[in-house]
DNA sequence: AATAATAACAATAATGAATACTGTTAAGGA
DNA sequence: TCCTTAACAGTATTCATTATTGTTATTATT
């Protein structure tokens, strides 16, 4: 028998902070927005918590950006934008390439493809404005 | 090892409604004073009580008047006088005998009396000056 | 070196089984 | 007849177990 998942309500939130919003939040974000109404919440366990959501598949990792892993609560595959500038991850809903790829992947490999990932890097509408440029390097 | 007592709302309630008053209260009235705060009160757990308490020496019980047992959370060994009328119970703080009593029935018959209980019946001021009799007889 | 993430472990909190307590109904007693 | 007790199923409390958390130290990554 394995280990009995019990309910605890610093998991609940740590799932609704993410569910709650669209701005692919790292663990920090997560830990900063919960810190208010829970004043003994730990980093760890914001750790900790999101690593079980994504292996239970509540959430999905949207990969690391400027050093943090960002996550996201929509676990359909979608594509994504990731501004080089200030790190804001944007949903493409318009860009879904459908099973094209898979299929073309699974035929030129024989690989058993059940979904993809597409992500694209640049600077946001708004670090545009202004002109700004990556601190980092953007990979 | 012996019975473990719990802790319980409704038994909380009976022994507060007994301490709350000085009119030696029946069965039926705690459960009548209890019933607003406690819909779901049963008048047996009021019963179950007064006879739990009583056994652990929290109250004591006065007497049956009336055909009612009554009962006092004084349980300071105390004259008291019942109404043959009403069937008020009252204290009376002046009346304590000490232990003479105590001492001659222990002498005279070879006793080991640790208390005594003196209790007068009669009528209650209210009572006379209304000039109303006992309904019931009074032993 | 600095920051993100994980590991270790004691302290805390949730769970579930055992069972004391209660509500209800029926039966006993004065 | 009315007050009180008995029986029993349903409910609520307790407590041991252990999943979860907070803290700190350690590792990994840039």
């Amino acid at each position: 028998m394995g280990r009995a998942v019990r309910y605890s309500k610093k998991r609940e939130a740590v799932l609704s902070a993410i569910q709650g919003t669209d701005c692919h939040p790292s663990a920090e974000w997560v830990y900063q927005r919960l810190k208010p109404l829970h004043p003994d919440l730990s980093l760890g366990t914001v750790y900790r918590n999101l690593t079980f959501f994504r292996e239970n598949g509540l959430i999905q990792s949207v990969g690391v950006v400027q050093g943090q892993e960002r996550f996201d609560a929509v676990v359909s595959p979608h594509s994504h934008f990731v501004c080089n500038c200030c790190g804001t991850v944007l949903d493409l809903p318009g860009i879904e390439p459908g099973t094209d790829l898979d299929r073309t992947v699974s035929r030129q490999y024989g690989l058993a493809v059940q979904g993809h990932k597409l992500t694209f890097y640049g600077l946001c509408s708004s670090c545009a404005n202004t002109q700004q440029n990556f601190k980092e390097e953007p990979l």
